[in-house]
Order: structure tokens, then sequence, then C-alpha cells
DNA sequence: GGTGTCAATTGACGCAGTGTCAAGTTATGG
DNA sequence: CCATAACTTGACACTGCGTCAATTGACACC
């Protein structure tokens, strides 16, 4: 029993790591389902036995990385942050390393979304966690009584989650070249300035 | 010779407009030159006599765009303000209700941009547009000695850039349904905060 | 050893949308 | 009356996704 379940994982496995494999590699574009069977040795029609569609497959990437990062842990541990500062601090660290791991297959999903209702839905639970960071991140300014005036709790958690969105990264650092490190930095203070009293 | 001309170019224009329509109706989703064809009462291939691709006929829609909605004259208009902080607030109302205007084409250029040159090109120089604007206000900031420590012009513009793209006023105007003049009202707040000593 | 099952393979096909081609139509102007 | 330019029609090629049926090979169970 033991044995067929690996055998017919490690199938499922390398097909996963190969398309993640592809999308980090080409950014998420031209990614096609041929060459995702072919990286993972397999036939294409083989692909279909394990994923419905490609969207199947993107989205059961997405939660691949997810348990291959550990992101739920890295988030938890975010919490810990005792003050606000700190808190948005610590997530932009993370956020801001976190991101070019993803980068290729939110991509692909951001270029699916639009034609493709299950790309959508897997976007859309990808970006609710970011949106719960970032209300966390704003309850606790608010809780210290730090919160810019002109801001109610809940304009402040859109506009912080549109700042941090992944296209904004996306442009900083592709096309103007900022650094990871550079992108962390001056987000972060960009973020104080106009959030924090 | 003129009758002629006016029926060539009529067919053009009444393409270029079939195209704005439908790109605007359907915020550049799922617009096919079947459609646009049909929608400007000639045949699909008919399009290929006035425009070599779908890509091509997205960039000329761009100018097309450009110059029914009189952009460059609006442009400069915001050159004549006095004050660094009185250029950002004209900016900021010009570009925010711009947006909307040209939103269903922008999004149909960025879906396509990955995958086709043409594409790209184009709205690499709609960017170049909004990229310069952005200069100019920091610039602007600049020279009255107004700029935040911390930021080099250089890296102001990026961000000032990055802050006040499409994609961040899609996301506030229709994932968080802010209005046009709360998404006006609030950036411009936002980008006071973030960019002015 | 025979049998069933399950993963995978192969080759063929349908579908949508873009782009191309050739042949025919229509109007206009010299 | 002829030439030309704009347009139409129908057919076809190409790409990439998804599907189907027939086949193979391995392993497990009795």
């Amino acid at each position: 029993m033991s044995s067929k379940n690996i055998d017919t994982n490690s199938t499922r496995l390398k097909i996963l790591s190969s398309t993640c494999k592809l999308m980090e590699e080409r950014r998420g574009i031209n990614v096609k389902m041929s060459e995702i069977a072919q990286n993972a040795g397999i036939s294409r029609q083989a692909l279909y036995l394990h994923f419905a569609s490609r969207t199947d497959l993107m989205v059961a990437t997405v939660s691949y990385i997810d348990e291959i990062k550990d992101v739920t842990h890295r988030i938890a541990k975010l919490q810990e942050a005792d003050c606000a500062i700190v808190k948005l601090e610590a997530f932009m660290v993370f956020w801001g390393n976190y991101i070019p791991e993803i980068y290729g297959l939110a991509k692909a999903l951001l270029n699916t979304r639009d034609t493709d209702e299950a790309a959508a839905s897997a976007w859309d639970s990808c970006m609710a966690h970011l949106r719960g960071m970032s209300q966390k991140v704003v309850e606790s300014i608010c809780q210290e009584g730090m919160l810019v005036s002109h801001l109610g709790q809940q304009e402040a958690s859109d506009l912080f989650w549109a700042l941090v969105s992944i296209q904004n990264w996306e442009q900083l650092t592709l096309e103007c070249n900022w650094s990871t490190e550079e992108y962390i930095e001056r987000m972060t203070a960009s973020l104080k300035l106009a959030f924090l009293k």
C-alpha cells in the first residue's frame, strides 16, 4: 500500500515541483502544460490524470508552495511582535523576502485570473492572506493610537494592502532595479510616514 | 481625393472607436478581433487591411485615445502650477480622473505585454509619460527643499510612480470600492505624508 | 500462473482565437 | 469601359488546452 501511494505521490510531486521550477524560471510567462510534463518526465496527457486543468494545477501549486515554504508558521511568528512599529518592520522583512519566491506563480495567476474563475479564486485566497496581515498591522497601529488621523482603520488597511502589493514590488524591483533590501528598507520607511502619526 | 480619404479614414476610425468602446465596456477582458469587427460593421478579415495585428490595433488605439482626450494639453497645464504641493494636487486630480477613461485599454495591454513585444512597448510608452510626470512632481518638491531626507530624487520618483500606478488604482477602486474622489483625496494625502517634509 | 487494477503512453481529435490567402464583389473616377 | 481600392467570403494553418480510446507494463492478490 505504501509503495503504491509513494509512487502515485511522487509523480504528483514531480509535477508540482516542475511547475514551481518553471514558473520561477520564466516568471510565470509562457509556461505550457507540455513543458511542465516534459520537465516532470511524463507525457503531456498524463498531467490530466493528476490535475483536471491548467488552473487546477496552478491552484495546487500555490498550496504546495505555501506548504514547502512554511508560510503559516512564518506568518504566525509575526504576531509575536510586541509593538506596532516592530510588527510593521517584521512584516516587511518577511514579505519582502517572500515575494521573490512566489513571484512567478503569482504572475501566472494574475495573468489568467481575468478569464479563469479558478485562477481568480486562487489569487483571491492568496490576497486574503495578505489583506489579513495588512489588517493586523494597521489594527495594531490603531490600538496604540498611532494611526494618522485622516484615515479610518478600514481605509488604512486597504491602502496598506495596495502599497505592499506584488505589482508594486514588481514595478520597483524589476523595472526600477531596486534590490530586495532597498525595497524592504524604503517601503518600510514610507509606510511609517504614511500611516504613523 | 478627399472623399476617398474620408472613407478610408472613416473605417479606420470606426474600428478605433469600436475598440475603445469594447475595451471600456469589458475592462479590456475578452475583447476579440471578431467582435471589434462586428461592432465596427465590417468583416473580421477587413481589420487586417487597417491593422497588422491585434497588438498593432491596441497600440493605435492608445494613440487615438491620447489624441481624443487631449492628454498632452492636459499634461502641459500641470506644469503651470507654481508650487510643489499645488502641482502634486493638480496631478492627482488629473490622473485620478484620467485612469477610469483608459483603464480598459491599459488592462488589455497589461495582460498581453508579457507575451507580446508590441503591447509591451505600447505600455512602456504610456508608462514613460506617467513616469515623466512623477519625475516632474518629485523634482519640483526637491527644488523647494521639501523632499523627505531618506529618499534621493530618483528613488522618490520610482516610488511615486509605483504608488500612482494603474494597478494600485485598480485594487483600491475595484476591489476596495473606493470612489474616484476618495482615491484622489486619500492618495494625495498619503503622497504628501510619504514625500514631503 | 492467471487475473485485475492502476499509472502511464500513444495517437488522434475537437475547440477557440489569431492571422493568412485567394477569389470574387462593389463603387468610384479617369 | 476599365482600373483600382476597399471590402467580402470561405477556407486554411497554427498554437495551446483539454479529451478520448486503445494499449502497455508493473504489481498484487488468490
